[in-house]
DNA sequence: AGGTAGATGTTCT
DNA sequence: GAACATCTACCTA
């Protein structure tokens, strides 16, 4: 039977990046009610040559050595917005950047706000979903459990939904580290997880 | 299918 | 000045 609201998310976001990028996939990611399914993540943390924190404390990494459950947006290429989740204690610097959604609400404002109607590129890489949840440098440091966010838990009647680990993408250091994450088969996938090795 | 280049701006050395 | 947690368009097959 339909529930009035949903229950308190299953998610402690004070916990390491690599468990909560693997616990967001499907879990539904909402900007004032526009978006989806999170499909595709990647973790980050202090002590990783690829993250930004990993220098320590900077004007721009600020809100990732702030509280947990709060977003870190930053300025990807001089042309894009890309959001990602804080985790760890406050003063850590961790976060998991949010690579990857399966459009379900909003599709219609979404496609507008990215002048492309193919479901399958509408949020298929960071970029690309800061463009179509409408992310700017204004939701830096915004808690993701308060309006315009709506984070909605995995409907526990579903089957457990499946996870692909594999190395991060776009990135020169550390790259070999098996921190990218994403739902097993899905085509809203920014890449496909190659399982099998490459024919020769 | 895969490679390359260009856009564009902020951050940090 | 170099690097960059990217995307698109435009080549070549």
């Amino acid at each position: 039977m339909p529930r009035a609201s949903h229950p308190p998310l299953d998610l402690d976001f004070d916990a390491p990046s690599e468990v909560v990028a693997r616990a967001l996939i499907g879990v539904t990611l909402l900007v004032d009610g526009v978006g989806g399914r999170i499909v595709e993540t990647e973790a980050y943390d202090r002590d990783d040559p690829a993250s930004h924190t990993f220098g320590g404390p900077t004007p721009r990494n600020a809100a990732m050595f702030g509280p947990s459950g709060r977003a870190y947006v930053y300025r990807s290429y001089g042309i894009h917005w890309c959001l990602n989740v804080v985790c760890r204690e406050a003063g850590h610097g961790a976060g998991v950047l949010i690579r990857a959604i399966e459009p379900t609400m909003g599709i219609a404002r979404m496609q507008a706000r990215r002048g492309l109607d193919d479901l399958r590129l509408l949020c298929a890489g960071p970029g690309r979903v800061g463009q179509a949840l409408g992310i700017d440098g204004s939701f830096n440091g915004k808690a993701l459990d308060a309006p315009p966010f709506v984070l909605i838990p995995i409907d526990g009647e579903q089957p457990a939904v499946q996870v692909e680990v594999g190395p991060r993408i776009g990135i020169s250091k550390a790259a070999d580290v098996p921190w990218r994450f994403g739902e097993k088969g899905s085509r809203f996938l920014s890449k496909p997880f190659r399982t099998v090795p490459r024919a020769v």
